[in-house]
DNA sequence: ATAATTTTCTGTAACGTTTCAGATTATATC
DNA sequence: GATATAATCTGAAACGTTACAGAAAATTAT
């Protein structure tokens, strides 16, 4: 078969005197005395390549260490193998970002991927980094977070058909690709423990965010729970949406000094936590006792905080891969309602072990 | 003068019917009735183009939203307009991640950077990625963190002459720009915080890396404190490189119930103050009565843990700015001594504010 | 008015890749 | 042995940009 080589005659092809330089296709060709076309139908295994050519070309490919540039084939075929991660800049619950960009990375790593994070301050537009994104076509999939139940942005994306994966679920009848903590399940945990050990007046600080979607599922499974533990709840009034933790924990304060308090509270995130337990002690009362804490964590460190509150933990390194796999495969074509995912609250072994003192 | 314009005659030029298309500099160059060499240069301000010309070419390039393709640039002129941020992806200092990115960004939101997140595992080598970056050219700078005294990425990026900024030090006598904490100044005034409220025997938890630069600072500062106030150094023997939180809060009570312990203790991460801090009060040991802890923290949280714990500020996001600053600049052919800044240890002023609820 | 000079503009080529439409060679068919 | 068919391979063109060398027009000098 196809043995006698093509052996290229003096000064038949330029010849790519590049000496440190970096091998292209032409280097390739030029050294396996073929066209160009061939190498690059070669390296990505075309049917209509023989064989033995393939294995050849693949083997120079892999001994001088080719790699394919970029620029070129991103201008080529306008693929730009790149994922965005757009996220806003401020809002940052503790670890979110960088375990975000872990997880996503753990899984571009395998692939040709690069991964571009692009955070906009809250004082802009959101839409603005997904409109540029999208009209320069900076990537070929976006990954955000902050979703809301009405999202512009998942209205734009979709609607213009670029591949994409939210971070939290939206509620506007468009099926997309999602990883979302299940918060309906964490809330209804939550009263659950708390009513085990009695607890009969339940207040829960949801986060100042009624505008995002985890919100109302937290609202949803708080309201089964206390449901099916028939215990009731304790609304928390004028909590507006821009409260700093010092004015979290001030709350706290005063809200556990007026008559009937409530003797269990829910957190939906550790800073929370943090400013409720200081707002709670700020009263004299103490936690375990007077009044349980159970609230869900991105990070282990409530344990060290105070070991009474009761902890489930949310995996946002886990997330990161699922959105990564699900904007990937959504590139490829597969259909949105294959790329939904939820995680569930893991309670908390306990263990003390996460915040890595590295 | 040249008032009088170039009208192109029907068909003169290929007409680019875009509808809905990106526009090019060919879309610009048939609007303006000139060439596409004129339109790129007019673009860019050069001397030869006339002002008439090039105040309507940039008119017409705003009114239609002409963005340069990223990647025909990048192929023609080899500039990626992209800065790679190196790290590990274990080793998270409490949001050091997020904000080393967010306060890059803001640097690069007004460039036409972009920014790619490029972690490794600690099971892999870290010259992979610095390697890779250079090899492939995919980007025209790099930050990296995780500074050794003797670090090999310097010495290749500075041998290849590759832009490059890290964050933290190295002893190895090459000049290269970087930013810093002074570790040194903290460690001095942690000391002097723990001797002015009369501490005299002073151990120093300086993080399990005597592998990276900032431990010898700290170290320095450390002798020149003790030196100047006359405290003994409490050694911590047996405290090896690789210790988890439990690790640290065990060896921390076996230490505190030996005799002679000592009565301040400093501590150069946020995370490893938490373990302390479980350590002593496991002895009975009461902060700020029996012992005084002084920590460096780069997130608000301390003051919500233990209010006792003396604080000192490192301001992640600023380094993050200053370093993209370093590599813009290194990029332009800045020298890199004049790229090398420090920032100085904050007394934290109390404020219970900064880990955002959101 | 003509030549010399400056100013302003232009087409071509190249960066590295893939797609298209063929071209060449080998193999099978009659 | 000629022809059809399949299997391999190929050059040219294009993506959008900039550098180069040069052309055309306007201005100045003679």
């Amino acid at each position: 078969m196809n043995d006698k080589r093509h052996i290229p005659l003096d000064g038949e092809k330029a010849a790519p005197l590049s000496e440190g330089e970096r091998p292209t296709l032409k280097t390739i060709a030029f050294m396996a005395g073929l066209g160009v076309t061939t190498v690059s139908r070669a390296l990505k295994d075309a049917p209509e390549i023989g064989q033995a050519t393939k294995n050849r070309v693949q083997l120079i490919a892999r001994q001088i260490g080719y790699r394919p540039n970029r620029a070129g084939v991103r201008l080529r075929t306008g693929k730009t193998n790149v994922i965005s991660l757009v996220l806003n800049s401020q809002s940052e619950i503790m670890g979110l970002t960088s375990n975000l960009v872990y997880g996503i990375s753990e899984i571009l790593a395998e692939t040709p991927y690069h991964l571009i994070v692009t955070p906009y301050s809250p004082e802009n537009d959101p839409m603005q980094p997904i409109r540029y994104i999208f009209e320069t076509g900076s990537a070929d999939g976006i990954i955000m977070s902050q979703t809301e139940p009405s999202d512009p942005r998942v209205r734009y994306l979709t609607d213009h058909n670029f591949p994409f994966a939210t971070h939290g679920r939206t509620r506007m009848g468009i099926e997309h690709p999602f990883h979302d903590f299940d918060n309906e399940a964490y809330a209804y945990a939550a009263v659950k423990s708390l009513a085990e050990r009695g607890r009969r007046r339940i207040a829960m600080v949801a986060g100042p965010s009624p505008a995002h979607t985890y919100y109302w599922h937290l609202d949803d499974g708080f309201r089964r729970g206390l449901q099916e533990s028939g215990a009731a709840a304790v609304p928390l009034d004028h909590w507006n949406g821009t409260l700093s933790l010092t004015d979290v924990r001030n709350l706290t304060e005063i809200f556990m000094r007026e008559p009937n308090p409530p003797d269990g509270i829910i957190c939906c995130t550790g800073g929370l936590a943090v400013a409720v337990v200081a707002g709670i002690e700020a009263t004299g009362l103490k936690l375990g006792r007077d009044v349980d804490l159970v609230s869900k964590q991105t990070t282990n460190f409530l344990q060290w905080f105070r070991p009474e509150v009761i902890v489930y933990n949310e995996d946002i390194r886990h997330a990161g891969r699922e959105l990564a796999r699900a904007v990937l495969r959504r590139i490829e074509g597969v259909d949105p309602t294959q790329l939904q995912s939820l995680s569930y609250p893991e309670a908390d072994q306990g263990e003390r072990i996460g915040i890595s003192s590295r």
